[in-house]
RNA sequence: CGGGGUGUGGCGCAGUUGGCUAGCGCGCAGCGUUCGGGACGCUGAGGUCGGAAGUUCGAGUCUUCUCACCCCGACCA
C-alpha cells in the first residue's frame, strides 16, 4: 500500500540495505515458519512474468511441463547415495499423517530427481522414446540454516527440466545447450551479465557425473549460482532402472540430465541493479514498465489532465503502463515510491504538457527529466534503451570487479579488500580448494568454458602445475 | 551449532533506583487546507509490553526457564 520508509544505504550495511529493499517495495514479507518467505502480488507479478518468458523459451525446444507429486518416499531419496548425502541434512519429512505414523516416511521434495525418475523407468522401453524431456514449474523446500528472502529460503519456486537421452554425446549438448539458454535469459531479459562454466567436483549437484553453472557478481562482490545444468551420467538411471532397447535390440541405461532456476533470480535482479533509492527493474519483468504520475491542482486541472493522459495511453499500447491518480498522496511522493519499486520510466504529466502536447520523460538510472513531445516519443525505443544501459552498467561492474591473480596473496586480496571475482590458475585439487575456503570462505565458483592458455601457469595454492583457471569468490 | 544483538499498537523506537491512567514518531480513519521531488492542521482508533513460572503490597522494569527473529561465522545445487 504505502512505503513510507527510508532504505538503509548499500554502503551503511549492505545486508540490511537488501532486506529493506525486499520489504520496502512491497515484494515480501515474512512468513511464520523460519525461513519461509511471504510473496505479496508486485514481487510475485515479476515472478510470474519471468516464468511467462522463459516457459515459452522451454516450449519452443518442444519441452512440454508436467507436474510430479510434491511427497517423496523416503526410499527413492536413498537410491542415489550421493544424492540422499547431499540433500539429508535439509530434508522436511513427514513421519506422522492422518493421524497416524506412516509406516514409510515420506519426504517433502528438496528437487524431484528420484520420484520423476521412477516414473520414467516406467515410461521409457526403447529409443523410439528418446529423447524423452519434462518440464515442471513447482515448489521445494530444503531447510538451511541460514536463510534471506529470494536468495535462500525454506521453500523456493523453481523449474525443474529433466531430460533423458541415450548417449553421453547428446546428454553433454543438451546438457550445455541448457545452460546456454539460461544464460541468455539472464543477459537478455534479466540484464545480467554470467559467467559459465563448470564446477568443481567438490561444488557439483550431489549425484551428477558434473554440473554448470551461471555465476552473477553481485554489488557486494558475491557470486550467486543463478542457474544450474547438470549431466547425470546414468547415476540415476541405474538405480532407478531406466533402462531402453537400442536399435540393435540391446538394453542400455539412460544418460540424464536436469537444469533449473529458481526465484532466487529475483534476488540476483535486486542485488544486481539495485541502489540506494530501492528496486532497478529490467523492463521484460517489470510489473509496471511505464507509470504515468499526473499532475494538477483542482478540478478543471485534473480533468484536463487526465483527458490528455488517454493520448498518452495510446502510445504506450501493448506494454504494462499504469497511470497513478491517487488523490492522496502528492506527485513527489509517488516518484519516490515508484522508484522504490523500480519501475523503469515514469511519465508526469501536468496542464503545461496537456497543453504544449509534451510529456515529461524520467528514467530510473540517470533520472534527468526531459520535456519531449508525445508525438516522437516511442515506448519501445526508450525501454529498450533503458534495458541496453542497464546491461551495459551491469557488465561494466563486472568486469571492475574481476581480477586475474597469480599468487596467493593477490587472491587473498581480491577475497577480502576488493571483495569481487579472482581469476586463478589452479591444479584442480580438491584440497587446495578447501585450504582457500578454510582462509578466506571462498568458493571455486565456475571453471569457466572459455579457456585461456593455462601452459607454464601454476597453482596458486600449491605451486603445481596448473590445469584450469577458476573463478574463486565468496558465494551466497 | 558457536559468538553478538533484539523482542513494547501495522512499522521504527523511548520507558530512570520496580510505583498507580504505558509514551513518542511514522502509518491508519474522519474533516479541512494542499498537490511540478516523500505537504500540513485539528480530531480519533489501535498495545493483557514475545511466552511461562517466580520474587513483591505492586513487574514493561528484577530472577529463572523458554520461544522467535536479526547480524557475524560454521553448514548448504
Amino acid at each position: 500500500m504505502k512505503s513510507p520508509e527510508k532504505i538503509t544505504k548499500q554502503s551503511e550495511n549492505f545486508s540490511k540495505w537488501y532486506t529493506d529493499v525486499v520489504r520496502v517495495a512491497d515484494l515480501v514479507d515474512y512468513g511464520p515458519v523460519k525461513g519461509t518467505m511471504i510473496i505479496k502480488p508486485y514481487g510475485y507479478a515479476i515472478w510470474e512474468n519471468i516464468q511467462a518468458i522463459f516457459d515459452k523459451r522451454i516450449k519452443s525446444k518442444g519441452i512440454a511441463n508436467g507436474y510430479f507429486p510434491i511427497f517423496i518416499p523416503e526410499g527413492f531419496l536413498k537410491k542415489e547415495k550421493e544424492h540422499v548425502k547431499g540433500f539429508s541434512p535439509e530434508l522436511a519429512v513427514v513421519t506422522y499423517a492422518g493421524g497416524e505414523k506412516l509406516t514409510e516416511k515420506v519426504v517433502v521434495r528438496p528437487t524431484s530427481e528420484t520420484i520423476m525418475y521412477d516414473a520414467f523407468s516406467k515410461w521409457i522401453s526403447s529409443y523410439r522414446d528418446l529423447p524423452y524431456h519434462v518440464n515442471q514449474w513447482c515448489n521445494v523446500v530444503r531447510w538451511e540454516k541460514k536463510t534471506k528472502p529470494f536468495i535462500r529460503t525454506t521453500e523456493f519456486l523453481w523449474q525443474e527440466g529433466h531430460s533423458v537421452l541415450a548417449t553421453e554425446k547428446e546428454t553433454d549438448e543438451l546438457a550445455l545447450g541448457r545452460l546456454e539458454e539460461y544464460r541468455k535469459f539472464f543477459e537478455e531479459i534479466l540484464c545480467i551479465p554470467m559467467y559459465v562454466g563448470k564446477k568443481s567436483e567438490k561444488e557439483k549437484f550431489a549425484g551428477a557425473l558434473y554440473s554448470t553453472s551461471c555465476e552473477a557478481l553481485l554489488k557486494d562482490g558475491k557470486a550467486l549460482q543463478s542457474a544450474t545444468s547438470h549431466n547425470l551420467g546414468q547415476n540415476f538411471s541405474k538405480p532407478f532402472g531406466i533402462q531402453f532397447e537400442d536399435e540393435r535390440g540391446k538394453r542400455e541405461f539412460a544418460w540424464q540430465s536436469s537444469w533449473g532456476m529458481s526465484t532466487r533470480t529475483i534476488g540476483g535482479v535486486i542485488l544486481t541493479h539495485g541502489d540506494d533509492k530501492g528496486l532497478v527493474l529490467p523492463p521484460d519483468i517489470a510489473p509496471v514498465q511505464i507509470v504515468i504520475v499526473p499532475i494538477y491542482k483542482d478540478a478543471a486541472d485534473k480533468k484536463q489532465v487526465l483527458e490528455y493522459i488517454e493520448k498518452v495511453k495510446d502510445k504506450t499500447k501493448g506494454i504494462r503502463v499504469k497511470v497513478d491518480d491517487r488523490d492522496q498522496y502528492s506527485p513527489g511522493w509517488k516518484f519516490n515510491e515508484w522508484e522504490v519499486k523500480g519501475v523503469p520510466l515514469r511519465i508526469e504529466v501536468g496542464p503545461k504538457e496537456a497543453k504544449e502536447k509534451k510529456i515529461t520523460l524520467v528514467s530510473r538510472i540517470g533520472r534527468e527529466k526531459a520535456n519531449i513531445l508525445l508525438a516522437g516519443f516511442n515506448t519501445d525505443k526508450e525501454l529498450e534503451k533503458f534495458k541496453k544501459s542497464l546491461l551495459e552498467m551491469a557488465k561494466k561492474f563486472v568486469s571492475e570487479n574481476t581480477f586475474e591473480v597469480s599468487s596467493y596473496e593477490d587472491l587473498k586480496k581480491v577475497i577480502e579488500v576488493k571483495k569481487g571475482f579472482a581469476l586463478a590458475p589452479w591444479c584442480e585439487d580438491s584440497k587446495c580448494e578447501q585450504k582457500v575456503k578454510d582462509e578466506t570462505t571462498a568458493t571455486t565458483r565456475v571453471i569457466p568454458f572459455d579457456q585461456k592458455d593455462i601452459k607454464g601457469k601454476k597453482c596458486i595454492v600449491c605451486g603445481k602445475e596448473a590445469k584450469v583457471w577458476v573463478y574463486f569468490a565468496k558465494a551466497y
